[in-house]
DNA sequence: GTTAAAAACTAATAATTGTTAGTTTTACAA
DNA sequence: TTGTAAAACTAACAATTATTAGTTTTTAAC
């Protein structure tokens, strides 16, 4: 009867996990019910699990390919041959871009995370924590290069995501 | 049998209000059951009903306080003779000690107050607002008597709540 | 039009939720 | 010690939760 249009959006499971992240962002992981989300994909909440298979792992595809994009872009940029500030400047843009364009998915990857089930958790805050590390890094290096001012790098990049994450 | 502590920390109410601050801040609104804070407090799930009224009213208890507490400071700041400067830097000086000193309460009424119900969401919401213009007034004073260069007042506010509230 | 797979449905599950009722224990003033 | 109020307890409630089982409908290839 009801029906999942896989036209543009991709494919159905891609709808649903666009659905889930308006909702736990809106609502919060815990307090959004697989009911409500089923009706907001229109469609009955058991039809849901021949596309996906848990509410969990809603949550957690939404913040890893949210994580994942961004580690893969850092990479691409430390794999560039170019200046530290050019490379910073490029992500900042591309966490710039991604705010405006995936506002839901980040939004919930920055707040909803905590509820993630292990290992998923663990894996998750790890490459957070290596994001963070390897940003360190490239600002160290700008600095050895005079391309920066010295100062502290943690700090630096603790601002920079703090100002580029304040909505 | 097992007993709450009525002692530094306040009335029973103020204890319970306390661990749930910090179940809220850590588990999420939602995702804290009444028998986890129970357990926290050191009693049963039905015996925290002699001294709250329900899950809900601790919320708007703790966000209650928080808005009330900033919204009484920023009045005795604005009914203080003074310039804007020394106002503007009383205030932050007093946020950055809130943080310090209340922690729980501060992140839950910043990132649970989605859970609220009405009129309470509402009213919150309201106050948040009002608080934020008074802000922006303080500012404008500021610039209108040269005290300030000239800037975007808003700007300015949500840069100083974000940077606050930044952990 | 027949068939086979995909995906919807209804019904039901066990678990957990906030909360109430009713009872027993504790604390304290007389 | 006795009596009373406060606050703990146990048992249970109805509601909601995510999810499974089993069945029917839809889709699409032949």
């Amino acid at each position: 009867m009801a029906k999942i249009k896989p036209g543009k959006n991709g494919s159905k499971k891609d709808v649903i996990t666009q659905k889930a992240s308006a909702l736990f962002k809106k609502k919060g992981y815990s307090s959004t019910s697989m009911r409500e989300l089923a009706e907001a994909v229109g469609v009955e909440a058991p039809s849901l699990y021949n596309h996906i298979g848990s509410k969990s792992e809603l949550l957690h595809t939404i913040c890893f390919k949210i994580a994942n994009t961004f580690t893969s872009y850092l990479e691409t940029i430390e794999n560039t041959a170019g200046n530290a500030a050019s490379g910073l400047e490029s992500i900042i843009r591309f966490h710039i871009q991604m705010m405006l364009n995936n506002f839901d998915e980040i939004y919930v990857a920055n707040h909803e995370w905590k509820h993630l089930k292990e290992p998923y958790l663990n894996n998750f805050l790890i490459q957070r924590r290596s994001y963070e590390k390897r940003l360190i890094a490239l600002i160290e290096t700008g600095i050895r290069g005079k391309e920066f001012k010295n100062c502290n790098p943690y700090v630096v990049v603790l601002t920079i995501l703090s100002a580029v994450r304040g909505l």
